[in-house]
RNA sequence: GCGGGAAUAGCUCAGUGGUAGAGCAUCAGCUUCCCAAGCUGAGGGUCGAGGGUUCGAUCCCCUUUUCCCGCUCCA
């Protein structure tokens, strides 16, 4: 099957049985945004466990944090956020190239210069040594014109961006015939800007009014609570701190499903370290994190390392790990080696030390962080897109069928066993009723009578259930029943009483956590 | 954002300028002792939205929204 394909069904999948549904859909919907379904929600709390656990729960030098969205807005400013992301746009519909309009303008207000330069230095040559350069800057006819098309032009502009006036910066490009570098081209599309950040505002009333951005990356509130965690918590470096939340991110082009969404989560991890030794614990992240992927046993062919060339103004290493989605090697994960840059921009922003005394040194310094950082939401479809099969089989009648199953990792699956009587009368019910009852504090559990047996099953393999266990009249006489696997449909009768011990065993966490450490 | 394609029942799709169809799914009942698609019955659609042409538009035209593919962008 082609892989594109693969990916259709597999977003048809998660719509049909209530994984994730697009945002708003009756009024036609939002664009690049999801919300998790019944069984979503709870794959993707089993996720976000998984991570916790692996990160909080093990590790005695990591405390986790819940920052809020809203931050204030000096946050941005130090972290470069504000002035980084906030370019007017515009596309050439010939060469079909995007270009920042307020570069397009500046290159031409250099080449007016550059050209009036060439009129000076070929009149110097001219003109010899008695040339004198202010007196023809001041009187050569040409040179003025130039020079007063070059003032307009960069009034215009000036005004133009102070105002924010897209129009007038598209106008301006129209009227100094600025053409596309690549195909000459001068059939451009409206100028748009494009910021990186949403905004809101707080405030009763619009009058006092302030301006904030819903945050586009969890690690600030990390860093700005740096000393409080740090001072309550009397935690040593080195130390981290883990926080699961939301980002937001006004995409240009948002698709592929949840893999590139405006709204998301994230779960991230900053490690705060001794300077100078950074090059030891990015390699040790490195290779912790990509263990807690592959812990989960899904092929290991699926993931590798991609290794930035091209680093971020606040990196010196950084690299991702990547999984092999049905539209090719994408980004799930990244971790960076951010040095002190956060802390340092903050502490100047802030005016506030943020600093570490080191007693084995014996001196206080801005300390260094690695960070790991993955996409949940990018995880979730990482697990889906490893976990969905359309599986051939025999029947024993020896036809040909199809199934589709989820062969989730037992300790995700949304629903971990379902409960069937094998027929809906001589108080098969009742008994499944009851035992579904015992288990249900236990585990998440669902109890179903409707339809034949089988097309019960094949309802569970469908959302990932691992287990499915039937009460068949065999029950009322010995209190045994059979529990049957997904991903081999095999059966086994066992004692009632032994169902948790042996559920508990198949869905344990720990039995995956154990390999990370 | 640009270019191309698509949108009809929960899903997959058929269909016609003159009152909207199938299969599956759903619900109720029957049947059924282990791997969906037996039987009977029922519910469900202003044919993505807005406008235009027309006596009449799901169908023709325009606009718009969403999704898919390609390009582009990406810390």
């Amino acid at each position: 099957m082609l892989q594109e394909d693969i990916f259709k069904k597999l977003t048809a999948h998660c719509k049909e049985y209530g994984f994730i549904f697009q945002s708003s859909e009756i009024y036609d919907g939002l664009s690049a945004v999801y919300d998790y379904g019944q069984y979503g929600v709870e794959l993707k709390n089993n996720i976000k466990k998984y991570w916790w656990d692996a990160m909080v729960l093990l590790n005695d030098d990591i405390v986790g944090l819940d920052s809020a969205i809203f931050m204030h807005p000096d946050v941005w400013k130090a972290s470069g956020h504000v002035d980084a992301f906030n370019d007017p746009l515009i596309d050439n519909r010939d060469s079909k190239k995007r270009y920042r309009a307020d570069v397009l303008i500046e290159e031409f207000l250099e080449k007016l210069s550059e050209k009036i330069n060439k009129e000076v230095a070929k009149a110097a040559r001219r003109f010899g040594e008695e040339f004198d350069e202010a007196m023809f800057r001041k009187t050569n006819a040409r040179i003025l014109d130039l020079n007063q098309r070059l003032e307009s032009v960069r009034m215009r502009f000036v005004e133009a961006s102070e105002k924010g006036d897209l129009d007038g910066i598209r106008q301006l490009i129209i009227d100094c015939e600025i053409a596309d570098p690549v195909s000459g081209s001068r059939n451009w599309t409206e100028v748009r800007q494009f910021n990186l950040m949403f905004d809101t505002r707080v405030g009763s009333v619009s009058e006092d009014a302030n301006t904030i951005y819903l945050r586009p990356e969890t690690a600030q509130g990390i860093f700005v609570n740096f000393m409080n965690v740090q001072k309550s918590g009397r935690m040593k470096l080195p130390f981290g701190i883990a926080q699961i939340g939301k980002a937001f991110r006004n995409e240009i082009v948002a698709r592929q499903f949840i893999f590139r969404m405006r709204e998301f989560e994230q779960m991230e991890m900053q490690f705060f370290i001794r300077p100078g030794e950074e090059k030891q614990w990015y390699e040790y992240w490195k290779d912790k994190r990509m263990k807690w992927h592959k812990a989960l046993g899904f092929s290991e062919s699926k993931y590798r390392f991609h290794d930035h060339v091209k680093l971020a103004h606040y990196a010196d290493a950084a690299t991702d790990i990547e999984f092999d989605f049905p539209f090719g090697f994408k980004e799930v994960e990244g971790i960076h080696s951010r040095t002190d840059y956060d802390l340092s921009q903050h502490q100047k922003f802030c005016g506030k030390k943020l600093q570490y005394f080191d007693n084995e040194l014996n001196k206080s310094y801005v300390p260094y962080v690695v960070e790991t950082s993955i996409g949940l939401d990018r995880m979730f479809l990482t697990v889906l897109a490893a976990s969905w099969k359309e599986e051939k089989i025999t029947k024993a009648n020896g036809q040909e069928d199809e199934r589709v199953v989820l062969q989730l990792p037992p300790l995700l699956a949304p629903v971990k066993l379902a409960v069937f009587p094998l027929v809906k009368k001589d108080g098969l019910p009742e008994i499944s009723q009851k035992i579904r009852d015992d288990l249900r504090f236990d585990f998440a559990c669902q109890y179903e009578e409707k339809d034949s047996i089988g097309r019960r099953y094949r309802r569970q393999d469908a959302i990932g259930t691992p287990f499915c266990i039937t009460i068949d009249h065999q029950t009322r006489e010995d209190e045994t029943v059979t529990i049957r696997y997904r991903d081999t449909m095999e059966q086994e009768r066992v004692p009632v009483g032994k169902l948790r011990e042996i559920i508990s065993e198949k869905v344990s966490i720990k039995k995956v956590l154990e390999k990370l450490y």
